[in-house]
DNA sequence: GTCTATACAAGGATAGAC
DNA sequence: GTCTATCCTTGTATAGAC
């Protein structure tokens, strides 16, 4: 394995486990016996392990998108994404909420990639749900596309934030069941018969109460 | 004003602009023309500032809840109640982000206070539902008020950082208008006839579409 | 191309003079 | 109560060995 994999891999561990803001770079260095400076050669800058870590995140889900998008859109399909997504969100946990801090610190460089991307989210989530609504399984009207879209974006980006700030459990599975409990009863409000069906569907493959 | 105040003041204001992270002993020394040793004497660790501005930002909530609970209960207080809390949140932003970020650090030392006051925060929230409930403002099974003290905790404690991740707007009355219309909406799913006339007598108070 | 050693800047923290 | 001097740690940059 090469070294910089190594950096990346090792990186990804510690910003998992102790926060990306409490792991320097020379502990990065110590825990793979390399010199400080030979971390500096294959990156830069710290930034640069988080955004290269970040890519591999955005590619991950990517495909679960992509996937998503290529079957025939239900809730039963819609919510498997989320739990896809939910579990690459966890894998990259370090490095995700690092990046929300970094992108919240920094606050006017560099953030128009972040606000870009995000504003893109948005959109594809919004195209989610009204073609669900096409295809009834949910019944809602444009503020009720607008409100849905709202909560999927908050509940979406932070629900991982409010599991390592309240440190309340950390079985991974039994985390995200939770979340997708929540998840389901939101879209269940606005789901017709045939919607509530998938819905279903989708607790039974997936144990949730 | 006392040397002390003026640390304070200045240094919530120095948060809420460029981010805790991003604010130096020395900036903020060089801001009241002191030394930076004279900080240190007032407070010796950065961490202090942001502890007893947090608790300044803790009392004003305080108050909010107890003059709540001291009315009688009704969907058009507590939406009262809520636009307080994030008025609030508003004005302390740079020191409540600061926090999380913080405490999501540590993720272990200190840990204790914050994750026991937000455990005592759902359960007031979850007596708040349950009294709502029970003055007939509110139709919803236990299953429902889980779920609802789940949204409130989520939703009530990361607005305000996804206003300050986008960054798509900045005028506080519009922002906080539009966080209260998604709040109105969830809580209008669950609302009885009198509880949605409750809602609609404070959304024209508030001018919430 | 890969690495070590080393230096430098900036920030937080502290001891002690006044 | 205020301030200076100083220390330690962390991010970053680079000269030069292999």
């Amino acid at each position: 394995m090469k070294t910089r994999d190594k950096i990346l891999d090792t990186s990804l561990e510690l910003f998992n486990e102790k926060g990306y803001g409490n792991v320097g770079n020379r502990e990065i260095a110590r825990y793979l016996n390399i010199s400080p400076g030979n971390l500096s050669y294959h990156f830069s800058k710290k930034e640069d392990i988080l955004i290269h870590l970040l890519n591999e995140f955005r590619d991950n889900n990517s495909n679960y998108y992509n996937v998503y998008h290529q079957g025939v859109p239900s809730l039963d399909a819609f919510l498997g994404l989320m739990k896809n997504i939910f579990h690459s969100q966890y894998k990259f946990r370090g490095v995700y909420i690092g990046n929300q801090f970094v992108q919240m610190d920094v606050a006017s460089s560099g953030q128009f990639d972040y606000v870009q991307n995000a504003s893109a989210r948005l959109e594809n989530f919004r195209q989610i749900f009204t073609d669900l609504v096409a295809h009834d399984y949910l019944k809602a009207s444009e503020s009720g596309i607008d409100f849905l879209v709202s909560f999927i974006s908050l509940f979406g980006r932070f629900w991982i934030q409010e599991v390592f700030l309240l440190q309340t459990e950390n079985d991974e599975e039994k985390i995200i069941r939770h979340y997708l409990k929540i998840l389901k009863k939101q879209l269940s409000m606005f789901a017709t018969k045939k919607g509530k069906k998938s819905i279903k569907k989708f607790s039974l493959k997936n144990f949730i109460a």
